[in-house]
DNA sequence: TATGAATGAGCTTTCATTCAT
DNA sequence: CATGAATGAAAGCTCATTCAT
């Protein structure tokens, strides 16, 4: 994984193999092409440097294009970076369309969403880190993306459906609020793999070794499923908090 | 908590007031003082921009101070963020010292960790700024740092102490790492709070609102400890991971 | 007058409203409409911004055509503002002809001048500015325009007629010469109206204000009238100058 | 004066001559002359080519100075462009100042006004195409200096004086706007000497030939004193206007 | 005739850092 | 201890113009 997060999230086939043939042409005239080089460039400087430090002359470098061309597709650098974000979200929002959890029984249905979001965060480095840098943006493009935010997340309905049906039937406990538990699962999840350079450094583990990997996601796991499930015991928790 | 972001986490008493007595004297001639107005604007200027985004410029003239004593005081730009984040870690490991898990019975030591991390999270957020900032640095000013690396956690160690206690007389379910456990317990505090500015605009709810800061934190006690709380029921829990 | 200064001076009836037609075809194909699109686009940017200050892109914008036609029809920038500006000298030249002065009585004909000049000045604010343009320019491009060089105005002609007229019948000083004089008329007008926004601001005045340009027009006429008209206290008028 | 226009305004004693000795030393640190260097600079830079045209770049190497530190005095380019503006008009406010018209009887006084104007704008030719280049920006700049505005005029006073004590005397006619009068004083020069280029190349005169500045010089005084003058045929003059 | 992709050079501005006093 | 002048490099961005279709 640790590599990934220098390369672009959707490649879109080979690339960049034409180019050095013959007496260096100026471009081939292919705007989607250039279009899509760019994004992805970009996207890989992003999640290197973060949007301060990221330098539009290093993504016009990476895309193998003229920098004026960034300027004339995206505009300019935080409208290059909104396209970056939008085109991050709209995958994950693609991929959270194809779980179906209401066909599954609840227990199931709980350790496939939290499977399926721990994997995607792993298989998707470049999600987690432009939600880091949109988070020290405090989130100002977010907000302006209409785009975006109308792209609802299918999951906050589903999860709802499993919970109450998992509750009626016993196996969970009962007034669980889905978007917690939502938080929950992805927090244990997007910490340890975004903050793994200092989790790593203090804990003198790697943290990406696949060993590494397979443990956290089975205790992800268990903790959700341990938290949810009901029995005598738990009824009666109590606590107290500020 | 909200504003706090923005200023300095340990703003050492009043602050330049003493500045415009008498005849506009070139500075009060206190060096501690200084150096502390400089590491205060520092590590309000990183967290408000990120390493790649702080301005040297703006430090100075947040501290009040001529821009040549930030390199007369702390070298460079590394050196100053790398005096920030050591200044950060330490005040975390000092308010764990004070942690005496060892002295509670095994359900209430985890509580009292599980409340204290929330609760630290919550009024030291330049922490978790900091942190963030420092793993898309990947981690390389931590790695450098003997100073933080030699400062050991005191959790580890007493986390391990509760959790075979409670293993022992039956509360705890058996054979949790307990460096696992610490980072879940970091996580469903950390990412609520670091991933604010996207979770609200994707949820359309104030994370920070105090109800909703309540509620996040009964929910992360209810599922650390209703992970770890032992029943039959658990025993048999198998799952399949990557 | 202050808005006509943004619009283009001599519109060619109706604009753009024969575009929306149909299934969106690439363009009218009516290549003296764009022309003449271009060339009213032009002017009000170079009225508007001066030379360096316009842009080709606003100039194609504001045209509502591609950016590639400029180049087309009127080659590059410098030829764009020459186009600009010999249209410009051509409108005042065309309107000078029309003045038939020397059918007048003198004192008519200069106060028919007088106002003429005034007149043509509130009506093209365009010309005005183009002329401070190229001035500022060293006026390299009109030198170098020998269609403009060669449209001889007929003014210096028929004022020297009237001057002449009215010298003999008493009514005029004698001595007065027509260049001179012209400078004088154009100047009375030109300065108060180019340099109005200084001088509103340093006079607090609304310059352009309906009473205060009857004013102006009013006052230039007796300064002009009131130089020429001959008495015997004038004739022993000596001055001394560098 | 054709090249003046190049040089500064004040060139403030002798300039960049210890500069070269020995081995290219990097500045002498002497911030005020450095400040002054830029200012002169900038000044001769704006009078070329206006704002849009002129060039920070060009400014530094002119002033043989750090581009950098065209910012560290002054700002951004609008500030600096600024800063000449308002020394332009410092220096006319103060040379207007010098002038003591209520000391002398009416004719002279007009006379001598006149002939300072005049004389003011041939050897401030910068202090002409700043103007010229100030409305060009609609007197943006201008209208934001409050230290301008504040600069009053001492003229309209003085004239106003002048023109009451002729009218009482019977030298100048009744009614005249000192405001109006003192616009076209400073027209008649203005015009001639700002647009000198395309009136040049229209009428094919040297207009800066020294023989042709006097006729100027004199003919102005004429038009003014003239107008002025009053007699009994001026007494019915009769004007109707737009 | 018309389009828009592509370009290199230049723009204004800011950066972290060092020097002289 | 403290100041502010000075710097080279690089940032983001726009310019007029040309090429390929």
């Amino acid at each position: 994984m640790e590599d990934v997060v220098q390369k672009a999230p959707a490649p879109s086939g080979d690339e960049a193999d034409l180019d050095d043939c013959a007496v260096r042409q100026p471009r081939p005239r292919d705007p989607e092409r250039t279009r899509l080089a760019i994004l992805d460039a970009a996207t890989a400087e992003f999640v290197a440097h973060g949007f301060a430090g990221a330098s539009v002359n290093e993504i016009a470098a990476r895309a193998k294009v003229n920098k004026r061309m960034l300027y004339h597709y995206y505009g300019k650098k935080d409208d290059l970076y909104l396209a970056v974000l939008e085109r991050s979200y709209k995958g994950i929002r693609t991929a959270e369309r194809e779980l179906r959890l209401t066909d599954l029984p609840p227990r199931e249905a709980i350790e496939r969403l939290v499977m399926f979001t721990w994997d995607y965060f792993l298989e998707h480095p470049e999600f987690l880190s432009l939600l880091n840098t949109e988070n020290m943006l405090r989130g100002r493009y977010l907000r302006q993306s209409t785009q975006i935010r109308d792209l609802h997340s299918p999951l906050i309905t589903m999860m709802r459906d499993v919970l109450e049906r998992g509750a009626a039937e016993g196996t969970f406990r009962k007034g669980v609020d889905p978007v917690q538990l939502y938080v929950s699962i992805a927090s244990l999840g997007f910490f340890y793999l975004s903050n793994r350079y200092t989790l790593s450094t203090i804990f003198e583990r790697d943290l990406l070794d696949p060993a590494q990997l397979a443990e956290r996601g089975r205790h992800i796991v268990e903790v959700i499923l341990g938290y949810l499930s009901c029995d005598v015991s738990k009824a009666s928790t109590k606590v107290s908090t500020t």
